[in-house]
DNA sequence: GTCTATAGTTCGATAGAC
DNA sequence: GTCTATCGAACTATAGAC
């Protein structure tokens, strides 16, 4: 589960698998719908450890954001660079794929739990309420301007506003298909698979690609 | 439910409060974050009145939901009775313009507090928690269903599992503006207004017909 | 660092007077 | 129908032994 780098030394033992328990509970029922004792026992830790590593069940929440966050934001990174080594001609369809697919493949990541990350951000990134803003601004706010910015660069007569714009329908796109929900398999006879991850990054990068072109070249017009 | 046919004059006075200080309970904190207490108090009745009237938080819950989602969907299905009798012609813009504008619109109503039903939309539509699903499921499948079929038929070529996609991907983008969380201001310097509905409405609407066309034509190719 | 025990609240829901 | 009063349970967090 907890994979440490660590082989026979386990500093903070606990404190990792309190990480991966809340990990899996906040995605579930939320922050509010989570207990700290849920956690524990999820974790198989006393519940005191909890607040003894991370204060509060406010600041674990913060943390279980922060680290998968982090981690997806480097992969974007490192895909973005690797594309553009082997095609320095920015295209927008690159900067979908570097965006979009380390999110969408995280949520289809059954081997390492990705799954439950993935909801997690839905619930943050969809969030309305003050907590979910702040840790959707602190955490993705950066990596954001990044992408908006490449965006006007690769898509002639784009404005920086359209870009944000596009930006944010682009990232609840891949929300959408990182929820899992299996409403898409329910509404289309099962033809729609959540599981096909391939087909799912796709028709975001095409339906993405298509609707953030269209806002620099048909703009105030039907 | 509880509900009697008498026909005094203010009918369940209470049982309305009740409702409307739910649903901007439920909009701020989710379910989970609100108390049937601070419901109440926002209603201005006595605590007890609720598991009278609603027998339960959870029945509160679902009949805030059932309430709105029945009038979104009726004013989805007069726009595009309206729309279509001027302009017999189906065309995936005339679509779209009926399935987005009642969501985004009532979003941004500010004097019917259309807001709050808004954000609790968005916490039910984008939740990945049973009582989520389950109850986009049993007031949104249907509504679904009707404008997936007229996808198909308004978009040469478009399957039906492109258009199950495309509908999911539009829902999302709607659900995105009407959250309204700010964070468009916040990432354009405050060039992408959160209050300016027409243009939300528009750029969703753009990007949206062009990425189910896109997704129609572009299949399976970068 | 890890445990037990519990403080101090607050929760959803109900009983019963009126 | 509306109220008071309260039950029993669950909650976050902490104190203190070891």
């Amino acid at each position: 589960m907890a994979s440490q780098m660590t082989a026979l030394d386990s500093p903070q033992e606990a404190a990792e698998s309190l990480l991966d328990a809340a990990e899996a509970q906040f995605s579930e029922n939320g922050f509010h719908g989570t207990t700290t004792r849920a956690i524990a026992a999820g974790a198989g830790v006393n519940a005191a450890l909890l607040h003894y590593y991370f204060g509060s069940k406010e600041q674990l929440f913060a943390t279980v954001v922060e680290r998968r966050a982090a981690e997806i934001n480097a992969r974007r990174r490192a895909l973005l660079a690797d594309l553009l080594a082997r095609n320095p001609a920015l295209s927008l369809e690159t900067l979908l794929e570097a965006f979009l697919r380390p999110t969408i493949e995280f949520g289809h990541d059954t081997t390492r739990d990705g799954q439950r990350y993935a909801r997690l951000l839905v619930h943050v990134a969809a969030g309305t309420d003050e907590r979910s803003r702040r840790l959707t601004a602190q955490n993705y706010n950066a990596i954001a301007q990044e992408f908006i910015a490449r965006f006007v660069d690769a898509v002639p007569g784009l404005t920086h506003r359209e870009a944000v714009r596009g930006y944010l329908f682009a990232v609840s796109i891949a929300l959408s298909l990182m929820g899992r929900t299996g409403r898409a398999g329910d509404l289309s006879d099962g033809a729609c698979r959540d599981d096909d991850v391939d087909q799912a990054i796709e028709e975001a990068k095409i339906f993405a690609a298509a609707g953030i072109r269209a806002l620099a070249t048909r703009r105030y017009d039907t």
